[in-house]
DNA sequence: CTGTATCCACATTGATACTG
DNA sequence: CAGTATCAATGTGGATACAG
């Protein structure tokens, strides 16, 4: 997406587009716990998601200077992530968002759902 | 999107997934700012957003509880929108997400760039 | 004034199989 | 083990014109 104004909430949807990726909180979570993380551990610890996916989850992330990735070309190849500062910032942002979810949104499913009978 | 598993992490995505609708930050912000407000007017404060859209972004809201929505069946058709308890829960939110945006975006927007020459 | 109906463009996610 | 190439499916956003 692009932005178009300057306006102060429209600032805020910066960071949701970065947020906003499918993997990204979960893959900044767990490196949060642990870094660093391998390739395959962080892909068993996110259960769902595909290489490809998680790949181009951590390119941005890396691209953006969330994540580090380290690369050890040995046999077999390893490649270790590890969260940044700057990702680690995101952490109690994170949790805010969390936090907001489990005390709210049982009501708003409720809402989504048609009253059942 | 659908939820997998119910690790903490991922509680955060319920709630990014009703914020990261393009325009709902900037609605919710301005609903904030003033209730209530008519559909023409928030489509003129909105630059950039078709009727479509932003019909589709106020029917999200109200079907979560953030916004209501209320119909004055005159001549012409007035329709005026406020928001809720639950929507203003997130305003504080919004303005952290902004905060962390003001303050790093620039560093995450100069690694994108390609150090040009 | 408000909202809907089409039709289209684009990005993200995903399944699967292959390469180094 | 780590990553890529392809192809398909889906969903969100948008332009335009029409309806109540």
């Amino acid at each position: 997406m692009t932005m178009t104004t300057d306006d102060a909430p429209v600032r805020a949807r910066w960071l949701l587009e970065i947020l906003a990726t499918k993997w990204t909180p979960i893959v900044l979570y767990l490196l949060n716990q642990q870094s660093p993380m391998r390739s395959g551990e962080l892909r068993r610890s996110v259960p769902g998601v595909s290489r490809k996916v998680l790949t181009a989850t951590l390119r941005n992330l890396e691209r953006d200077g969330l994540v580090t990735r380290e690369n050890y070309p040995e046999t077999p190849p390893r490649v270790e992530y590890r969260i940044t500062e700057l990702g680690e910032s995101l952490i109690p942002i994170i949790f805010s968002l969390e936090a907001w979810a489990e005390e709210n949104i049982a009501e708003v499913l409720a809402r989504r759902t048609p009253h059942a009978a």
